[in-house]
DNA sequence: GGGTAATTCTCATTTAATGAGAATCGAGTG
DNA sequence: CACTCGATTCTCATTAAATGAGAATTACCC
């Protein structure tokens, strides 16, 4: 059955047709497209086809489809995640090839958190997905870090979504608004045990501008250490000295340096 | 006037309203989208909106329209070029530190270059233009030490589609048939002068599998490189290296390492 | 308050889209 | 080679999504 809560237009269709690939799912038969799109098969071959055509879609030699190389490319040319993690790149490399620990570059979208860029050491398994994955902001550092630095309406919205959120006791801070609290006092965030037992996330607001009062988080850099990790003390004035870096290099002002 | 070849359907309006944007065009009024759309005013926001409401497109505060996150995510999640570019970016890294000059991941689609990834050295403009821009492969190192490595009917294909690449002449190797046969023995392609006066592209390809007699381009590795550049005898060495790398980290097998 | 452009809304009309089922194709099996 | 089955394309009567001009509303500027 279709949707019913208003027409299902074409353009829902071929949205939900794009958003059932995720990276556990790169390849899909048409008929696995039809039931998790719920789109009736004749019409998913119509539209399959249509996309293709523009490679939107790709279809692989084995009959699955796949996404196209066009989408990345629309998105790729004027995205802003991208603008922003291009502009971030050498600020996460920096970091990145001090402490040789997973370093994120992170945003917040629609009450999420998205995962927008992860450079990893040498070593550790190639994983595709954590970039452009999505968590529950009050999970992460880097999410909390974030909001802590939102307008309050914002974060009262946020609350009002995630009612559990004011159910957490973090470690070592307690309630999400002392966490909040104490980040605002702090300017990072270090939560221990969060995702994974036995590791540390440390992060850092990206501000909106380089000084000033009212300063807004436009994203997060964080890295995800070892809860014993022989170069915490340094973590933060690293971390910071990359978001600084950011910040500069996305609002060049006449400032001093 | 609409388009008269076949109907005008909603899909291929979509499509050309996220062509739109590029690196030059980040943010387009939705008069200008309508023009550059060739679609009617109403039905132009009519489409933006719809497409506002999936985060596919954003709304500035100012009324511009812009791309919209979703649509990256969706792009990111699993498109194949964000996999090449993921698996590559530790043999793009090793390369870039070490000659600290402009580095590139690309692949040929629909008959052109398309640019993956370009890494670039710390102080250089930040220059999102580069990445998911397209150039003919003629004009290239890169694209010539792809379009060497694919099978003769795609070398064909080509000549026939761009009749204009038979008449060029590359310094010190001649005809592009003479230069791609050179590219074929040698095994890279570096050629002076090609884009920019006073510059050498060098570019090796990435093989399709670690070994093997028909093996096949799947993209190339480059840098760009002062003429006068003083480290110039070691850089295809190190190309080779990371090519080969990221072939294997593409397609582990049970060889030894 | 007036002027102008942006934006939304209306709705009669159009036509793109629909989707079941027939037809065709391709792969696998005996 | 014939048969079966699933994948895929094609057909076409019907539907409803989409259209887009113009009116209405909103926002901005002077």
């Amino acid at each position: 059955m279709t949707q019913t809560s208003s027409s299902d237009t074409v353009l829902d269709r071929v949205l939900r047709i794009l958003s059932a690939f995720d990276a556990r799912r790169r390849q899909l038969t048409v008929a696995e497209l039809s039931q998790l799109a719920d789109i009736p098969l004749a019409t998913t071959y119509r539209l399959v086809n249509q996309l293709a055509k523009e490679n939107i879609l790709t279809r692989y030699p084995n009959g699955n489809i796949g996404l196209g190389i066009r989408l990345w490319e629309l998105a790729a040319r004027s995205s802003p995640a991208v603008s922003l993690r291009t502009a971030a790149m050498p600020f996460l490399d920096d970091v990145q090839s001090i402490f040789r620990q997973h370093t994120q570059l992170s945003v917040l979208d629609d009450h999420e958190l998205l995962v927008v860029e992860r450079l990893s050491s040498r070593n550790s398994v190639v994983n595709q997905a954590t970039v452009a994955t999505r968590m529950p902001i009050h999970t992460v550092s880097m999410g909390l870090v974030q909001l802590a630095f939102q307008p309050q309406y914002i974060i009262d919205d946020y609350f009002a979504l995630y009612p559990e959120a004011t159910d957490m006791s973090y470690p070592g801070t307690g309630s999400i608004t002392d966490t909040l609290a104490k980040i605002q006092r702090d300017g990072f965030a270090m939560l221990d045990g969060m995702l994974d037992d036995g590791t540390t996330g440390a992060a850092v607001p990206v501000f909106d501008k380089p000084t000033g009062r009212k300063r807004v988080a436009i994203a997060a850099i964080s890295v995800v250490i070892p809860e014993d990790f022989e170069s915490r003390s340094a973590v933060v004035p690293v971390l910071m000295a990359a978001s600084r870096g950011l910040t500069r290099a996305l609002h060049p002002t006449a400032e001093p340096g």
